[in-house]
DNA sequence: GCCGTTTTCGGCCCGACTGTTTTCAGTCG
């Protein structure tokens, strides 16, 4: 039975759902389909430990999970294969997953395309549309042929840049790799990943050793690198397993801070630099610091920093936004940092589209050290989230009560994630709105409002008295949507005029609200709360996704709303409920 | 493919939007 334990829940989740997917673009019954995601939504809801649910043949009476589909995990998790998910794949040619990532075009459309024309990749695709194939055919024309040309061209222009989250593991990885070999003296990331971006397009890192050849052949031969596409000896550029190109930069030591600061970037943030040290006269590049034919030993950043008259810049800030203007007049601001934070609101229960209970999430909350959790869970006109009734509101409200009791000092919010409807009012009555302790209101229907309309939408819930904080403010999902067409400046300053908050969405495909807007509102004296959008236990540790972006962002600690202590949270609340 | 019991077959979550149609299908959230 050792087979058992080496196929766990995630992997079982992941066939489900790829299983779902491929029924859906083979054209079958999609309820069959979605049948697919329910069982694999359920599991992952399992509070039950899985491999003894398995063990004790006991899967079937997970809800969502009858004969067949238990059969078949039964089959994965004996064999470690099955023969079902095997044939449906290789039945499925591997471009229709990637055109399902074109806007606009969905499994219908592409098992259409597939069976009239042949369709199998969005190369093929491409040049269907340009050859004007799609025009005539049933249920296409002009327009949907346009708008899947635009789609192919976004969808292009996202494939060259990476989520922070999906490469800040390999770079960690790498990383570690260079730290532990003997033959290197110093190593940092550098690059749009030191800076926190939110992507990326490639790793870079840089290091120093008196053994560059052999550090390059030692990282080019590395375990996670797949393609090799150049190597000399001070730039080594591979191409990882997982498909992220990644460069190494090796350098003498007394190189090592020059190349960091220059290879960090931003460029923006480096010509400036160049241009004061040449107003100083000296010279800065990547490899030193020079005044004449002197070379100025540095150590550190600090140290070069220090030379050009300025106090050490945090690698996040240098984006040429006022940073080195600040830095000179000594106001930098003292970035929030993890340990800043006291708690955490937006989060989802099973009460609507989470995978746990209530009591799960406020259990992780615990043992992450926070002092309060604001539990919100969709309203009632998001009916695909399963958005919450008042009975179920009521129901949650007398489960938090009964755990009140119980978590100390632990102390659960009462809240909601409430949809702006199309007018901009909340969707529910001011009644049940006043039994939260704090509301966040978002835009789930109607992205596609003109600007005005939709920045009209958004003041209008600002400007209700039981609004907290707006989720979200563009709606954008990072490399997927873009964000609704909104005036920022304005929603800002709407939220300054009536004392509301802006959400730092932490989630690392939406991180929204964007970076540069977390200056502004912080200059407009706007508080962030950065929320982690939990949908399960693990999601909360999304937030570190988030302080890293507040931090991009200028934010210090006063500025973020969850960095208040219990007291002062429960004090604020209450001011704005009595307000 | 799952579920229920007023059901072993016929539903399965709803509504807006878009582009195709001339009353609807596909996509998206």
């Amino acid at each position: 039975m050792t087979s058992v334990s080496t196929v766990t829940k995630e992997t079982v989740i992941k066939i489900l759902e790829e299983i779902a997917v491929f029924l859906e673009l083979s054209g079958e019954n999609p309820f069959k389909s979605s049948a697919y995601q329910n069982a694999a939504r359920n599991l992952e809801k399992l509070d039950i430990d899985f491999i003894t649910l398995v063990k004790g043949k006991k899967l079937c009476e997970v809800p969502g999970i009858g004969e067949a589909i238990n059969k078949k995990i039964e089959e994965l998790v004996e064999t470690g294969k099955m023969a079902y998910y095997e044939s449906l794949r290789s039945s499925i040619p591997p471009g229709h997953l990637e055109m399902l990532k074109i806007t606009g075009l969905g499994p219908k459309k592409i098992h259409a395309l597939y069976e009239q024309l042949g369709i199998k990749t969005v190369g093929e695709l491409e040049y269907a549309c340009h050859e004007n194939h799609l025009i005539d055919l049933k249920g296409f024309g002009k327009k949907t042929q346009d708008n899947i040309l635009a789609g192919i061209e976004k969808l292009k222009h996202y494939k060259e840049r990476r989520l922070y989250a999906e490469v800040a593991n390999d770079a960690m990885v790498l990383f570690s790799m260079l730290a532990d070999n003997k033959d290197v003296n110093r190593v940092s990331i550098a690059g749009s990943l030191r800076r926190l971006a939110e992507t990326v397009k490639d790793i870079d890192i840089v290091a120093s050793s008196a053994q560059a050849e052999k550090l390059a052949g030692y990282f080019a031969s590395g375990p996670q690198v797949a393609v090799v596409s150049g190597k000399g000896i001070t730039k080594v550029s591979v191409t990882l397993r997982t498909g992220i190109n990644a460069d190494l930069r090796i350098v003498a030591d007394q190189e090592f801070p020059h190349a960091l600061l220059h290879f960090t970037g931003s460029k923006e943030h480096n010509t400036v630099l160049r241009g004061r040290a040449k107003n100083r006269g000296m010279k800065i590049n990547e490899y030193g610091l020079w005044r004449g034919t002197e070379n100025i030993v540095c150590q550190s950043e600090e140290e070069i920093f220090s030379h050009l008259a300025l106090p050490y810049i945090p690698p996040e800030l240098r984006e040429n936004m006022g940073e080195i203007e600040a830095a000179e007049n000594g106001n930098l601001p003292v970035l929030v940092d993890e340990k800043d934070i006291r708690g955490l609101f937006h989060v989802h229960t099973n009460f609507s589209d989470g995978a746990q209970t209530l009591e799960s999430m406020v259990g992780a909350a615990g043992e992450m050290g926070l002092q309060y959790i604001g539990i919100s869970d969709h309203s009632q006109s998001a009916y695909y989230a399963g958005g919450l009734k008042k009975k179920e509101i009521e129901r949650q409200h007398k489960l938090i009560d009964e755990l009140n009791k119980k978590c100390a000092p632990l102390y659960i919010f009462k809240g909601i994630e409430a949809d702006i409807l199309p007018d901009g009012s909340l969707d529910y009555p001011d009644d049940i709105l006043r039994s939260f302790d704090f509301v966040i209101a978002a835009i789930h229907s109607n992205f596609n409002m003109p600007e005005e309309e939709m920045t009209r939408r958004i003041k209008s819930a600002l400007q209700n008295p039981y609004t907290t904080i707006l989720a979200h403010p563009t709606g954008r999902l990072l490399l997927a949507r873009e964000p609704y067409a909104v005036n920022i400046p304005e929603i800002i300053e709407t939220a300054a005029l009536y004392g509301k908050v802006l959400e730092l969405n932490a989630n690392p495909h939406r991180l929204d609200l964007d970076w540069r807007n977390c200056i502004h509102a912080r200059k407009r004296g706007v508080k962030i709360s950065i929320n982690p959008d939990a949908h399960h236990a693990a999601g909360l540790a999304d937030i570190s996704f988030g302080i890293k972006i507040a931090r991009k962002g200028w934010l210090e600690k006063g500025d973020c709303l969850n960095c208040l202590n219990l007291d002062e949270m429960k004090k604020y609340l209450n001011r704005k409920k009595n307000n």
